[in-house]
RNA sequence: GCCGGGAUAGGGUAGCUUGGUUAUCCUAGGGGACUGUGGAUCCCUUGACUCGGGUUCAAAUCUCGGUCCCGGCCCCA
């Protein structure tokens, strides 16, 4: 028996359905916002994610050299495949550019709870503008994301990495050993960062002002304490937040978010339902384009975790019921069946969903599994009704009946 | 990459400690009892010991390895 690879899953119908219902709501709040959606090859060229990335990057990625030679990866997340389709087609569209995307992202990674190696991401990139103003709109439709989709408990903090950066920058850290440093501070590895910064001829005085820094958490007041410009940025960023209804924030400045490419703000949610892995969303800002050959264009963006949000809204209770078909349609008896074929596709015709049994089922059985299928009507095709043109239409959930002409059916079925 | 717990019909399970007839029960699927009415009952039927090696007269049971799942660590673009 061939099992689908580790880290990947079979969706069922009813499964399925419900997948599509929250990938719809969160595609309706994206459109709201004014984002369109594009979307970009499941596979790229493996150096458009080398590009961007160190090692640790490299040995998760699904990588192989296809039949003409081309070193091909399976795309492990979908912001640099954004930039570049925006560096290829877009750079000329009028700013700012506004676009989402939705799609299965593929890492090498161990599987646990809430994570997969075919994994599905949301995500929403703001290209060609850098305001406050930007970055708000981003957080905005993140937050409208988590919170039309029903997830109740979760937490967003925002950061921003210019602040520890310019202050570890100031304080004689190498520019090629700020990731070393910031990876430390992100993990609030203070008993490493320590001699690691020592080393680097740093002294003890500014050590313990940086480690302060990445202590400054808490609501949106701890911001008062926070220099210089990238105080007033986050400043300005709270402030549109407040008047979009965006105020239980928290204020990170902690928040390093592993990779280079972030330049300013950056923010992440977390699900605390969710256990280990229970960071549902991470974005910010950055600058990626000129890396793929374009010019230097400001960005921001982020990915919310589908799987995830999906696994947080279990945990909380929700529960999504499938929908049913319309209309089953059985026939009585086998003289029945032509004509029983013959309104179902009538009912199709006119935009009713409508199912016929076509396994020679005897009534009984017929609607047994109409009632399986949640039809909300059985339509049923026998002699009787027939010698005035009508079928019997019984009501699934209370077992009412009633003669309907064939004519008016579907508009009766329709209600 | 590391640590721990698991895997018995489509789903949920008993059996495993202490090897021994035809592997338990519920549910589900197909057919029938009920000849024009479902979600009730009854009958028939389909269907499983994760895979491979070892120990043994005999392995679901003991043992070793692989695979997969779950929880945690590392990582998390």
């Amino acid at each position: 028996m061939i099992q689908c690879p580790r880290g990947t899953r079979d969706f069922l119908p009813d499964e399925l359905e419900k997948r599509r219902f929250y990938e719809n709501k969160l595609r309706h709040t994206a459109r709201t916002f004014g984002f369109r959606e594009v979307e970009t090859p499941i596979f790229e060229d493996a150096e458009l994610f080398i590009l961007r990335s160190g090692p640790n990057v490299l040995k998760e990625l699904y990588a192989f050299e296809d039949k003409g030679g081309r070193q091909i990866a399976l795309r492990p997340e979908m912001t640099a495949p954004v930039v570049r389709m925006f560096v290829n087609n877009m750079s000329n569209e009028p700013k700012p550019i506004k676009v989402f995307y939705f799609g299965q992202c593929f890492r090498y990674e161990r599987p646990q709870s809430g994570r997969y190696r075919e994994f599905f991401q949301f995500g929403a990139e703001i290209i060609g503008s850098a305001t406050p103003e930007t970055d708000a709109e981003a957080i905005a439709l993140a937050y409208a994301m988590i919170g039309q989709i029903g997830v109740k408990n979760y937490r967003i903090r925002i950061g921003h990495i210019g602040v520890l950066r310019q202050r570890i920058a100031d304080a004689g850290v190498p520019s090629d050993r700020t990731a070393e440093v910031l990876q430390k501070l992100d993990k609030k590895l203070y008993d490493e960062a320590r001699p690691l910064m020592q080393d680097m001829g740093v002294d003890d005085e500014d050590i313990d002002d940086i480690f302060s820094l990445t202590e400054t958490v808490g609501g949106v007041e701890v911001l008062d304490r926070v220099p210089g410009e990238a105080g007033d940025w986050l400043r300005q960023v709270v402030a549109y937040l407040d008047v979009m209804g965006i105020k239980d924030l928290e204020i990170d400045l902690g928040v390093v978010r592993g990779l280079d490419y972030y330049t300013g703000m950056v923010f992440e949610a977390e699900a605390p339902a969710l256990g280990a892995e229970k960071q549902i969303c991470g974005g910010g800002s950055y600058t990626l384009s000129e890396l793929f050959g374009g010019e230097r264009v400001f960005s921001t963006g982020f990915a919310i975790g589908f799987d995830r949000i999906l696994l947080a809204l279990e945990k909380e209770g929700s529960s999504y019921d499938p929908e049913g078909i319309d209309a089953y349609v059985l026939s009585v008896t086998d003289d029945m069946r032509v004509k029983a074929a013959e309104i179902a596709a009538m009912l199709r015709a006119d935009g009713v969903s409508a199912d016929v049994d076509i396994m020679g089922r005897k009534m009984a059985k017929a609607l047994k599994f109409a009632s399986s299928a949640r039809a909300r009507y059985a339509v049923i095709v026998g002699a009787k009704e027939m010698d005035q043109g009508a079928v019997t239409l019984r009501d699934m959930s209370t077992g009412e009946q009633e003669l309907v002409s064939v004519d008016s059916l579907a508009d009766r079925i329709r209600g």
